[in-house]
RNA sequence: GCGCCCUUCGUCUAUCGGUUAGGACGCCAGAUUUUCAAUCUGGAAAGACGGGUUCGACUCCCGUAGGGCGCGCCA
């Protein structure tokens, strides 16, 4: 029996969940239930100054948008401060760590020279070996580690392979600060441990952190997990994400009207694959995940294929799915507060009538809502060019001559209506397309709708037949 | 500057020494259609560069170039 598997999402509240943390969180979460595992979610917060509550609320609000849950409480890392602060007494007590009494000045100086002359940065352990009697007064210290002097810390790496530090490139960093908090090196390995982290899957910006951090895992004589420093998420040109493209808030994907599903299958093919498979469902990819199987190249990222995978789950999802994912979206969605407050259980019902058609052209729920507009805009539509365009004075008298023919319709279904048109078009010889495009146009303002007799079933007859007529009285712009 | 990591179509990726280097998005063309979307068919499109190792290298090794990350009393 291997002991069961523990993973973890450790976000800093200083921002929203952004989308690579997302994707952390989601590999975190794959792996943990592929192996029947946990997850854990603990909230590094030491960092008062940075913290937020708001940004608590938005990581935790994400996740559970993307479906991502987490076994347990979160852990407040630091409300664990007097336990990080124990263990870096323990470690000055073992002679693994020291007291250094250097001054931020002294050490900025040091670093600046360090440069000057092309040396790496490192702090240079003058107080390694010093006497703490020659400890100035009146001056707060903050504990070091001591890392080894030579010889090499070694990270067996999932993702990365072996990857092996020389011990002299490691300095030894403060792992308890002046005032007595711990720095974020000793409270994850001290969290991590306490938690019974098993597998540490995170950005591989932290490979190089592993290597130190195996160093306090040492000094404690406590089992280093197993790491998995997965490639980080670039922008589309390569480098860092900014604001302008990835480096959005996940709330803000929802906001742009993607499925949680759609946003969830496009991550987790972002450095990970399972042949030639693109589409997967929740229980696929909870099957199929493995670590081993991770890429370690960064990828960049692709709105286009967000968008198409997002186009794929609204057309294959139920009508009951959308509209509960519309629900969710509507108070998110700042310039369709009209569209919320005008969603009576009427137009609500015809909205759900005209789904079937609505939902196979669009990409995203906020162009799935816009495309709808048409069952609540109020008359006279406003057209816009290419509708404008195409109903000519020529489109307009067909427009009256249909909208007479329809007005004695025995029955007004999308069949009959459809049926009519058909026989009009037939009669005056004209293609379906040159009579369907300007009802279309009329009776929605836009070109690009859904299937016309479904747009004059979902409006009735009395709303059809009036905007027919609005559009067939005035004149061609 | 030092250390570590990365490099297959524009993008995400398959390949794990022997393939016409495959798939997906996007793009182009055609079919279909209620001249949109969707769908279907077809097409263009890749192993950064230079050395090795090997009968044989996209796959292994070395170097070069380019990119990323790290080097805080931030996390």
């Amino acid at each position: 029996m291997t002991a069961p598997v523990v993973t973890r999402f450790a976000p800093s509240p200083t921002g929203f969940l952004h989308i690579g943390g997302a994707r952390t969180a989601l590999f975190n979460w794959l792996y943990a239930r592929h192996t029947g595992g946990k997850m854990l979610l603990r909230i590094e917060d030491t960092d008062r100054e940075r913290s937020t509550d708001a940004a608590i609320a938005a990581i935790l609000d994400g996740l559970s948008w993307l479906g991502i849950d987490w076994d347990g409480e979160p852990v407040y890392q630091f409300s664990r401060a007097e336990r990080h602060a124990e263990i870096a007494h323990a470690l000055l007590e073992s002679g693994a760590a020291y007291r250094c009494y250097a001054s931020a000045e002294e050490l900025t100086e040091m670093r600046e020279r360090a440069r000057a002359e092309g040396r790496p940065p490192l702090y240079d352990r003058r107080w390694r070996d010093r006497d703490p009697s020659e400890a100035p007064e009146g001056v707060p210290p903050v504990i070091r580690i001591k890392t080894p002097l030579d010889g090499e810390t070694i990270v067996e790496d999932r993702v990365q392979g072996r990857v092996s530090f020389a011990n002299k490139d490691l300095d030894d960093f403060i792992i308890l600060r002046s005032d007595g908090t711990p720095t974020y090196m000793l409270a994850v390995v001290v969290d991590d441990h306490d938690m019974g982290v098993t597998h540490v899957v995170r950005g591989d910006d932290h490979l190089t952190n592993a290597a130190r951090q195996s160093v306090i895992y040492q000094a404690m004589g406590w089992d280093v997990p197993s790491w998995s420093h997965i490639p980080l998420i670039h922008g589309p040109d390569g480098a860092k994400l900014s604001k302008r493209h990835g480096a959005l808030g996940v709330e803000a994907y929802r906001a742009m009207g993607y499925l949680p599903e759609a946003l969830r299958n496009y991550l987790v093919r972002l450095g990970w694959s399972h042949g030639d498979t693109e589409i997967f469902s929740t229980e696929e990819m909870i099957e199929w995940f493995d670590l081993d199987q991770i890429g370690r190249s960064a990828a960049r990222f692709d709105f286009a294929k967000l968008e198409n995978l997002n186009g794929h789950y609204i057309r294959t999802s139920s009508d009951e799915r959308l509209m509960e994912a519309i629900d969710t979206l509507l108070p998110h969605l700042d310039n369709n507060v009209t569209v919320a407050t005008t969603l009576t259980p009427e137009i609500r019902a015809r909205f759900a009538h005209a789904l079937p058609g609505l939902k196979e052209r669009a990409k995203t729920l906020v162009e799935l809502i816009d495309s709808a507009e048409y069952i609540w805009a109020k008359r006279p539509l406003s057209l816009d060019a290419k509708a404008a365009g195409i109903l000519t004075d020529e489109a307009r008298s067909h427009l009256a001559a249909m909208a007479e023919r329809l007005a004695k319709l025995p029955q007004w279904s999308a069949e009959a209506t459809e049926a009519e048109v058909r026989a009009y078009a037939e009669e005056t010889g004209l293609k379906l397309g040159k009579v369907a495009q300007p009802l279309r146009c009329a009776l929605t303002g836009r070109t690009t709708s859904p299937p016309v007799f479904d747009v004059l079933e979902t409006l009735g007859r009395e709303e059809s037949l009036a905007r027919l007529s609005d559009q067939a009285s005035s004149p061609a712009a």
